[in-house]
DNA sequence: CACTAAACCTGGGAGC
DNA sequence: TGCTCCCAGGTTTAGT
């Protein structure tokens, strides 16, 4: 799923709608997906809403905190209690169905509303960790730095990518060494980069590396903007049910056989690493 | 050590 | 209708 545009569309709904509130209740309908003991959590107060990399951390009271790892399929939806005034955004019961649905496997009681976790395919999940454990945990740990950071450098671009003959996509969407790109941003930076999602990494120049930063910067910052990719209803929608809009202005990605927004050329698809790669075979070199 | 395929799940859509 | 196959915003693990 959600990559970092979208964990992040997520995390700022979040921080206006339930910060300073406080957990009721926690329902967990698929133990495997909350790892964790609901007594820890419930009657908490939700102090901070955090991103790292894919990752979303709701930080509570008591040195406690949620890590969700949303996966392909997750999504989070706030629903205000009836009554509740709504002062941003417009909640849609998930696309006119009711919640919960039957991919709903968590409903936090909040007071004001409730949030629902929902996975279709239940490859995500929600930790609960204490602050420490935060810090030293290896999955929060072991990222490499954020786009937007400072040290997300041409310098340390330059270290990153010498020290490997993988295709560059491989290695923008290692978690270990550039954290949240992932094959959406990864397909589309490239194609603005105009380099080859093939081409090994320590054979880019360093013009070709500078273009990179910059245009991974953009294509995820774009993605903020529109509120993340919705290429698929069952997979991200905004926590106010919405779709994303960015799909709407995806160069190359699912987009094999049609034609090139800048030079018409038919775009094509191979499966790297086990993820579909779409490319302009004029536009990237 | 490097690389690939399978695993975790539940669909949607295309083709026959 | 229904069956088979491929596809899907991620990551880990087993196998070669």
């Amino acid at each position: 799923m959600p990559e970092l545009p979208e964990v992040e569309t997520i995390k700022r709904f979040l921080e206006k709608a339930i910060v300073g509130k406080t957990i009721k209740n926690i329902e967990v309908r698929k133990a495997k997906i909350f790892q964790g003991k609901p007594e820890e959590v419930i009657g908490r107060k939700i102090e901070g809403i955090e991103r790292r990399g894919k990752m979303l951390i709701i930080k509570l009271s008591e040195d406690k905190a949620l890590v969700v790892h949303f996966k392909l399929t997750g999504q989070m939806v706030w629903i205000p209690r009836a009554g509740e005034r709504i002062t941003f955004g417009h909640p849609i019961p998930f696309a006119g169905t009711e919640l919960p649905a039957k991919t709903t496997h968590v409903i936090f009681d909040i007071n004001g509303g409730k949030l629902f976790y929902n996975d279709l395919r239940q490859f995500g999940w929600i930790k609960v960790i204490t602050n420490y454990e935060l810090r030293i945990t290896d999955y929060l740990k072991n990222l490499g730095p954020e786009p937007f950071d400072k040290e997300f450098t041409v310098e340390n671009l330059q270290r990153i990518f010498s020290r490997s003959s993988k295709p560059i996509k491989l290695v923008l969407m290692d978690q270990t060494k550039i954290a949240g790109v992932g094959n959406i941003y990864a397909n589309e930076a490239l194609f603005e980069a105009g380099i080859l999602p093939t081409k090994p990494a320590k054979k880019l120049r360093n013009e070709e590396i500078k273009k990179l930063r910059e245009v991974v910067i953009k294509v995820l910052r774009e993605g903020i903007k529109y509120g993340g990719s919705s290429a698929k209803d069952e997979a991200y929608i905004k926590p106010t049910g919405e779709p994303g809009g960015y799909q709407q202005h995806f160069r190359v990605y699912q987009r094999a056989g049609e034609k090139c927004r800048k030079c018409g050329t038919i775009i094509k698809r191979i499966n790297l690493g086990g993820r579909g790669t779409f490319w302009c075979p004029k536009c990237q070199k």
